[in-house]
RNA sequence: GGAGGGGUUCCCGAGUGGCCAAAGGGGGCAGACUGUAAAUCUGUUGGCACCGCCUUCGAAGGUUCGAAUCCUUCUCCCUCCA
């Protein structure tokens, strides 16, 4: 029978190991209880959290046990990894109330009933230590030559480490500590990102306590030519339907580049992984059903079946040319305004579609702007309500996937 | 604390009195090609009432017909020394 290392070797998650050999046994022979942390920075969780929530629930599936750790102590200080300039600090309430958000979108993935799972904020005991016993009982066990040469701190180097920032390593390796002596958590995974993080924790608690402790990474989400996936223009692409629709997040996934599918279906979908492969194996055009089912998947773990339909309905309808579907973004107008005709430009900054008019200028020029399918040529062309079909409804296209709907009542 | 260097448009980075809304690159947006992919090529990239006007070059003042460029004060950052 497979393990559950099996399972996430597998489905491409694992990047790095502490101890490979006692980390396979472990698995296979024992019910394991591990952590993972999540710093409450922003109010919604990323798609990039949501890769380390899939192994977690992988994990949890094949009978281990999982903490997850919201982090209301450890940002207060900041992770400096992977951030070219200190972070802004954020206050104790913005954290408290990202804390709850992070709560409620993890209990959607994660089962904590009966014990099958833990959540538990650091803020409960980082928040109340004192400073010279810390440093005493564990600032003793680091060394700073050895830190420095961390690659998180290395690129650091340029732009300036503040000694808050430094000492976030010694505050997630007492994390894992505190939660080894609680739950006896005897493993801490993450992105790939965290490997020096994590090394501190399993090293402080060998050295402290003198127990096994491990540590494992998973696979980072990157395009093609190595940036950090999950990020659009707008910003991240979040889990909260508020901050990304269903729709683009469909879309999102809808566009991911060729190199990456096979690589998404293993590591963010639940599919088996004889599927995955079938999938993986298209080419050409036909990779463009595996893009379906990819993103299908992901927005049903996300938003729901229903949600999900809707997201793809509205986008086969809206790329093969019908004008239909549910769920793309509308914008509700009163007829009114359309009885002496609207300008082009006004209207599109109506729709969101633009930030200014300079913007919409060269749209139009460029022949980006479409309305009802036919291409916008004129700048100070004037919208009617006879451009709305009998729904009342008119569709503007910006560029080849900006579709946008509006409504008139 | 001492000495020196620097803050330019989304980012990097030229520009040292008018030809500067500011080179070049990156990124973005649009067009062509395509498969809602990648790569490539082209255009575009402060705002607006757009052949013109308005607001930008850390901040505030000043010199000048004219300042991103010169002067003064302030502020933030970096490097070396202590």
């Amino acid at each position: 029978m497979k393990s559950a290392y099996d399972i996430l070797l597998e489905r491409g998650f694992i990047e790095q190991t502490t101890h490979e050999e006692e980390i396979i046994d472990l698995f296979k022979k024992e019910k394991i209880t591990f952590y993972i942390g999540f710093d409450p920075t922003a109010d919604s969780l990323t798609v990039g959290h949501f890769l380390t929530v899939m192994a977690m629930a992988h994990l949890q599936q094949a009978g281990h046990r999982p903490i997850v750790l919201i982090g209301g102590g450890t940002t207060m200080v900041g992770d400096p990894t992977g951030k070219s300039d200190m972070r802004k600090m954020m206050t104790k309430e913005i954290i408290g109330n990202n804390a709850e958000s992070f709560k409620k979108q993890l209990s959607k993935f994660i089962d904590f009933t009966d014990d099958r799972a833990i959540m538990v904020n650091n803020a409960d005991w980082l928040l109340n230590l004192n400073y010279v016993e810390f440093i005493r009982e564990i600032g003793v066990h680091f060394s700073v030559n050895r830190m420095l040469t961390a690659d998180c701190y290395k690129t650091r180097y340029e732009k300036g480490l503040t000694f808050l920032e430094f000492n976030y390593m010694l505050m997630q390796s007492y994390d894992f500590l505190e939660l080894n002596k609680r739950y006896a958590c005897t493993m801490q995974l993450g992105g790939n990102d965290q490997w020096s993080n994590i090394l501190g924790g399993v090293e402080l608690i060998r050295r402290k306590e003198g127990k096994p402790a491990y540590g494992m990474t998973f696979k980072l989400l990157t395009t093609g030519d190595g940036k950090k996936m999950g990020k659009t223009e707008k910003g991240a692409v979040w889990l909260d339907p508020e901050k990304t629709s269903p729709y683009e997040f469909y879309q999102y996934w809808r566009n991911t580049e060729d190199v990456k599918v096979a690589e998404c279906l293993g590591l963010l979908t639940f599919l088996p992984m004889d599927e995955v492969l079938k999938l993986s194996a298209l080419e050409g055009a036909e990779i463009n059903t595996a893009k379906e089912v990819l993103a299908f998947e992901i927005t049903k773990n996300i938003h729901g079946e229903e949600e999900a339909l809707k997201a793809m309905n509205a986008a086969k309808a809206l790329f093969s040319g019908a004008a239909l579907g549910g769920s793309i973004p509308t914008t509700e107008l009163k007829k009114d305004e359309f009885k002496d005709g609207l300008d082009i430009l006004t209207l599109l900054q109506q729709t969101g579609l633009i930030p200014t008019r300079s913007e919409g200028r060269r749209l139009v020029e460029q022949g980006g702007i479409r309305m009802n399918d036919v291409q916008v040529q004129n700048i100070n062309m004037m919208v009617t309500q006879k451009d709305f079909d009998e729904k009342d409804e008119l569709m503007i296209k910006k560029g080849k996937k900006g579709f946008h709907r509006v409504h008139i009542s």
